[in-house]
DNA sequence: AAGACGGGGAT
DNA sequence: ATCCCAGTCTT
């Protein structure tokens, strides 16, 4: 959970996991959908995804004993470089160095090491620093720790807290007086503004949810279903005439909700939210032409799923359908 | 070596 | 609006 993700995000989320998946072999013997529902909202789904392949494999390979070894670590689907260190340095105590992006940007302005500390030749240099940094007494671990906390909060970004550190008076960035000079990315990612409209579209206490495909984003997640082609001024009967003739569902009670915002990689979302309420005759369900299947590999599920608002907890679901979902409990229909 | 991957919190 | 997070895998 860790990977790319704030310690904060994931102490919300970790304990719950560790309660529904309490051993390795409970998360083996688990379906990939019900981890991915605990994943829910988290981001990075493939973590998810090979957190669970992960868990067969050492069931397959070790015998249902995690491996202390970092190199066969490393064997394990989602397991890389800093993982397999990480794990075996603090759970087994082995001795191995690791470089975060704490940790890259701790060695970088010490040592006042130039690049790009996460790819390429800097990468590789910052990784021998570390390796010749690490104490050989058997606390590998605890400093590993260590070097990752003061890059966590003493060493940061934007505004190193020197003032706070430890080693301000060993770093070669902070005698040069500009420590933020150094353990910065290369290239920048522009944020793009964009706006989607989503139907919510409730029927006997349930909502209509759409699972995404293996090109959609994010793959294999349910989401409330997007209305394309709806222009800045449309009505919303035009909204009602789009999703009959796509989805082949008749709509009463269509009502403008609200907007939710959310933040992709390099995207910034708004999402203006419609409900409306399905009209029980003739048609219920997305017609054939919106029924799709699952690609190739896939078990051959709908698309489409009729969803009780108590049951979304239980599915794998979006932080973008999260977010409607709360919108439309805050605001439920008149 | 670059790009893809989701999302959020701090600034 | 930008940065970057206790990265990894694929192209």
């Amino acid at each position: 959970m860790l990977q790319q993700t704030r310690v904060a995000a994931v102490e919300e989320r970790y304990e719950a996991f560790l309660r529904r998946f309490p051993t390795v072999r409970a998360l083996a013997e688990a379906v990939v959908d019900d981890v991915l529902a605990l994943w829910s909202g988290l981001g990075y789904y493939r973590r998810a995804r090979n957190l669970h392949a992960a868990a067969r494999a050492i069931m397959a390979r070790h015998g249902g004993n995690v491996p202390g070894d970092a190199a066969e670590l490393r064997e394990l689907p989602g397991i890389g470089a800093y993982t397999a260190a990480a794990v075996a340095s603090i759970a087994f105590g082995k001795l191995e160095a690791l470089v975060d992006g704490n940790v890259a940007r701790v060695l970088s302005r010490i040592f006042r090491l130039k690049g790009d500390p996460r790819a390429g030749k800097p990468a590789m240099r910052l990784k021998e620093v570390a390796e010749r940094l690490v104490p050989r007494d058997g606390s590998a671990g605890e400093w590993n720790e260590a070097l990752m906390e003061l890059g966590a909060m003493v060493c940061l970004p934007r505004n190193p807290r020197c003032d706070q550190c430890p080693l301000a008076g060993d770093c070669g960035a902070r005698r040069e007086g500009r420590p933020e000079a150094y353990g910065g990315r290369a290239k920048s990612v522009k944020s793009v503004r964009e706006v989607v409209m989503r139907i919510a579209i409730a029927r006997g206490g349930r909502w209509l949810l759409r699972r995404n495909g293996a090109r959609e984003k994010p793959a294999g997640m349910f989401e409330f279903p997007v209305v394309r082609g709806i222009p800045p001024g449309a009505t919303l009967e035009e909204v009602a005439g789009v999703v009959e003739r796509e989805l082949g569902i008749a709509l009463r009670d269509v009502r403008e909700l609200g907007q939710v915002r959310h933040q992709i990689l390099d995207r910034a979302i708004t999402v203006r939210v419609v409900a409306a309420r399905a009209v029980d005759s003739p048609s219920p369900s997305p017609k054939a032409g919106a029924r799709e299947v699952h690609g190739k590999g896939r078990a051959r599920g709908e698309r489409f799923r009729w969803v009780r608002s108590s049951e979304l907890g239980n599915l794998p679901v979006s932080a973008a359908a999260l977010r409607v979902a709360r919108l439309l409990t805050a605001r439920p229909a008149p």
